[in-house]
DNA sequence: ATATTATCTTCTGCTAGAGAAAAAATCTGC
DNA sequence: GCAGATTTTTTCTCTAGCAGAAGATAATAT
């Protein structure tokens, strides 16, 4: 039983340049050695794909490792280390919340630079007066910088429509039927592809590929600030859009018939599990401030303040319904836990695991590990994978273009 | 901006026969012609992968469409009708559940053959006392046709590791840690591999491609057979899977604290939206029998008693708070609703539809579709598609095997 | 210094598919 | 009934991309 007359070539995955490039990409420098061994691929296939990459400015070939520079020297030939080049592309990755807006750079060593923020008062968040201005800012990041620019993306909340980044809605912005990667395209003077992408989905595959998800096969991400509570889902590196709906994790049923949400519902889980909801179980508190109030409860739960660890047992307990039914459906191999919700869950990080453990089935069949959240620019470094993406698989073709 | 220097073959997707091959399997007879344009080959691409095809009896290359047989001649040399062939190798595909055996045979066509059905009881439900019956009854069908037999599958509830066929666990028949793919290979003379998968995702697979799935782009089905309620969940034609334990939609929690249900949890759908719920929703009726009831329930509801619209009223309410949680989840483009669950939603249309699009924001912005399910034997096909896989992907390499 | 080892480079060969040109099979108009 | 017109298939040539073998290279070990 030997199969014959065709090579194998295996899962192939697409030209040797991508994958390699890809590998660089992800896991940082490597010895020309490793990459040959990870990829599978003859020795004569990476040299070429690392050749033309080099003559592409897309990889750097350093020394080989050294005595002081970490590994053990070995026998034989020294491998020499390759690694993305640091001074290679970038894409401009953009966040857009409700309250803020950053712009900056990322290269293909995720390092991001040029970040500028900008604080969002009410009367500029309406999509005339703000996709000019941010037009202006992605192209002002793409012009001071010698680095060429290959592409932008922004994280956004919202329903997006992925394949042509059209926003259907952003209730936080109050967007309605926005064309915004079509618009910001047109105003950008930097011919490069422009992309949207849901924040949480997009902050969700950064922790897959680099944070508290690395090596998982599935992964379920959950986060809030403040307010709401959104979700991202990868599988098999790939995640679940939806046609940009998935994941309104915020929006799980956790208590049918209570809380109206503004989403029509009833008894939505962000209504449940939000610092909203911690400060509405812990009652009234003597200072006013919402930041301060909510890491006072968290520390006076510490200091064994019953009304306050109360409080944070009933929020964790919803957020124990609204994973038994996520964790059902979604069987991930891992839950991150992001923001408001890290803080919570630390801070009742038993009555959580046990609680799921007890209710789900699949949580007891499938071994999940809850972890928290550990990038700092989640969102962005998962914008800057999406426009990044169509260089990764296919360098040749996307650099090869016509400077004329 | 041109990409030069290289051909950009698209998204490739693996050899030309095994596309064509597959393209064949999903869509019925096309003209050669058609081939072409639906895969963007070359002519002569085509040609070969024809050629080959045809020469491993895959294919059946028949007569060009002609005045009487179907579409208008039209000019040009006349493109001939290109088919799978319906003589060729044939899957044994399995459907094992709680009560009941189903072993038959499919094509690539997916014609079901040979079907034998064997009803269990209690004593034979043992792993050690089913799985050689079943080696045998398998064993017996592939033996008993000419066709080449190029796989096994077998469908069936519970917790499955998809990768090597082993059964974590199948609370309907009382089974633990079974690796059900290796001792069926292992005691099965015929020399294939056999596949085992989660029945529901296979059903819905199978509904996803051939049934009332068929053109969207994702695909949460639904399905509930007297007791207990399962899920499948397609996305770009792949099921989601989670490592076997994916979509166990009846975990679902719509009664935070309500009634205990096996898997640990409380509250869970399944208790609150099988035919068992129903029936306790109703209350006492004359007949006894469980399936008369049901169908009388349905019957009276349709006839005006107040009593059974409000048992149904309140079941498919219950069903609704579980959509909407799981369409927040998934934003699926359609939802296909089958067994009991298809029953309830034709006594409930508007009621579920309705509900489901107040409550969640998802449905509305994503123009959600809620259908019943059209295939008689969807798990028989999902698991015959799974069996074929890796024919259908490289043709070549799983048929030019040394058959000493 | 010489052997050993691991790696890299060069070269040859093969496969899959693109693309152009030629051949085939039908229809249309006269 | 015959000459184009039209569409498809076939044949042929050519290239990209990678595998595999053989030789070159650069370190360590003796």
């Amino acid at each position: 039983m030997v199969a014959i007359g065709v090579p194998d070539t295996g899962d192939d995955g697409g030209p040797a340049a991508g994958r390699v490039l890809t590998l660089l990409h992800r896991r940082g420098p490597l010895t020309r050695a490793a990459v040959t061994a990870e990829l599978g691929l003859a020795a004569s296939a990476v040299g070429t794909a690392l050749g033309d990459l080099t003559a592409l400015d897309l990889v750097r070939i350093g020394e080989p490792l050294r005595g002081s520079s970490g590994a053990p020297p070995g026998r034989g030939r020294p491998s020499p280390v390759v690694e993305v080049n640091p001074d290679g592309p970038v894409a401009v990755a953009v966040q857009l919340s409700a309250d803020r807006v950053t712009v900056s750079l990322v290269g293909l060593d995720r390092r991001i630079s040029h970040v500028r923020k900008h604080v969002l008062d009410g009367s500029e968040t309406d999509p005339a007066t703000l996709i000019p201005a941010l037009a202006d800012a992605v192209s002002d990041a793409a012009l001071r910088t010698e680095r060429r620019c290959v592409g932008v993306c922004v994280a956004m909340p919202g329903f997006i429509r992925e394949p042509d980044g059209f926003v259907r809605s952003a209730l936080h912005l109050g967007w309605n039927e926005v064309p915004l990667a079509q618009q910001l395209g047109s105003m950008s003077p930097i011919g490069v592809p422009v992309a949207v992408g849901r924040a949480a989905t997009l902050a969700a595959l950064a922790e897959f590929r680099y944070g508290a998800g690395r090596g998982a096969a599935s992964m379920l991400a959950l986060s809030s600030e403040r307010v709401g509570v959104g979700g991202g889902f990868i599988d098999a590196d790939i995640p679940l859009t939806g046609g940009g709906h998935a994941l309104e994790a915020g929006h799980i049923i956790v208590e049918p018939g209570g809380l109206p949400c503004p989403c029509g519902a009833r008894g939505c889980l962000e209504m449940y599990a939000d610092s909203r909801a911690l400060l509405r179980a812990a009652g009234p508190r003597p200072h006013p401030g919402h930041e301060d109030t909510v890491t006072e409860i968290f520390d006076d739960a510490t200091a064994g303040d019953r009304a306050a660890q109360e409080a944070i047992r009933l929020t964790a307990g919803h957020l124990v319904t609204g994973l038994t039914s996520l964790v059902n459906t979604l069987a991930p191999e891992r839950v991150v836990l992001m923001g408001f919700l890290a803080d919570l869950y630390r801070a009742a990080k038993d009555f959580v695991r046990d609680g799921l453990m007890a209710s789900s089935a699949v949580a007891r069949a499938g071994q999940i590990d809850i972890v928290t959240g550990d990038l700092r620019h989640a969102a962005l470094v998962g914008a800057a994978e999406k426009a990044f993406a169509p260089l990764l698989r296919q360098p040749r073709t996307i650099l090869r273009t016509d400077p004329s």
